[in-house]
DNA sequence: GCTTGCTCCTCCAGTGACTGGAGATGTTAC
DNA sequence: GTAACATCTCCAGTCACTGGAGGAGCAAGC
């Protein structure tokens, strides 16, 4: 019925067979009963799951912190401020990150634009090398 | 004189010793010559260009993008002709890195503006969830 | 000259988050 | 029955580092 192999929960979920393998020994995907032939067959639910993990994952967040946000959603009573903050603090890395990138679009649309000149004046290695330009994200 | 040792150069542009070395090996800063006693001994210019390295990486460029920049920005006497392709090439990279970094922020930011309460009401996981709610995963 | 303590050398193993392949077995269609 | 495909486990490789082992260079103090 509602059982899934491996190849339906990746086509559903958009996640590779290799890597819902990997997210199950990583323990984020519980390891699934297998059928007679040792096939894990799934229950739609790991589709959700997978979703979810794939949408924190585009969203930068890292495995550890899936396994939280994960833990989080399995314990509704909780308080929210601990994904809360797990949200903020990506948040802020992706300001930092789009705000150092502008400085380097415009650097490079002045070189694109340079016309029949040479690249003599333009100043993307001044750009990235000025400290004061990023708002300096040291690590993540 | 302005003989700076691989330690003085790690310090100044903020990037470890064995990745300078790592940096070496994979041919963005250049063999520097070696002391009498095999050591390191760096220009002043090199710490711009792990600065600029350093600065390209944080921005999520791969190290063979930034082989092109360097190469782009360390020959201004290049015709532009041929540094215009590179620049817009990075430019489409830059554009693109953007548009889904706002779009991420966009999500972080609905995520973060939870109020205080339990994770039942946080929209965190719903947002995460897309529209498939991990809703009651049986234990975490 | 000797020792202490630091820096630096090379080489190698490990990390995170996958990705892909080998070789074997299960399952399905004709 | 057999061909084609899906899946299994295990393992190696990727990228961009990071850290450690084991050894050598070097400057200062005694």
């Amino acid at each position: 019925m509602s059982d899934l192999t491996i190849g339906d929960v990746a086509r559903e979920s958009g996640i590779k067979i290799n890597t819902i393998r990997f997210y199950e020994d990583r323990g984020l995907l519980p390891a699934p009963p297998r059928s007679a032939g040792n096939r894990r067959l799934y229950d739609p639910a790991a589709v959700a799951r997978l979703r979810f993990i794939r949408h924190a994952r585009e969203l930068g967040f890292g495995l550890p912190a899936i396994a939280d946000l994960l833990r989080l959603a399995g314990h509704p009573e909780a308080p929210c401020a601990a994904a809360d903050a797990i949200a903020r603090q990506q948040l802020a890395e992706v300001e930092a990150r789009i705000r150092s990138l502008s400085a380097l679009r415009a650097e490079l649309q002045r070189m694109a634009d340079c016309g029949a000149g040479s690249t003599a004046d333009c100043h993307v290695l001044e750009s990235l090398g000025d400290h004061s330009l990023c708002a300096g994200p040291h690590e993540s």
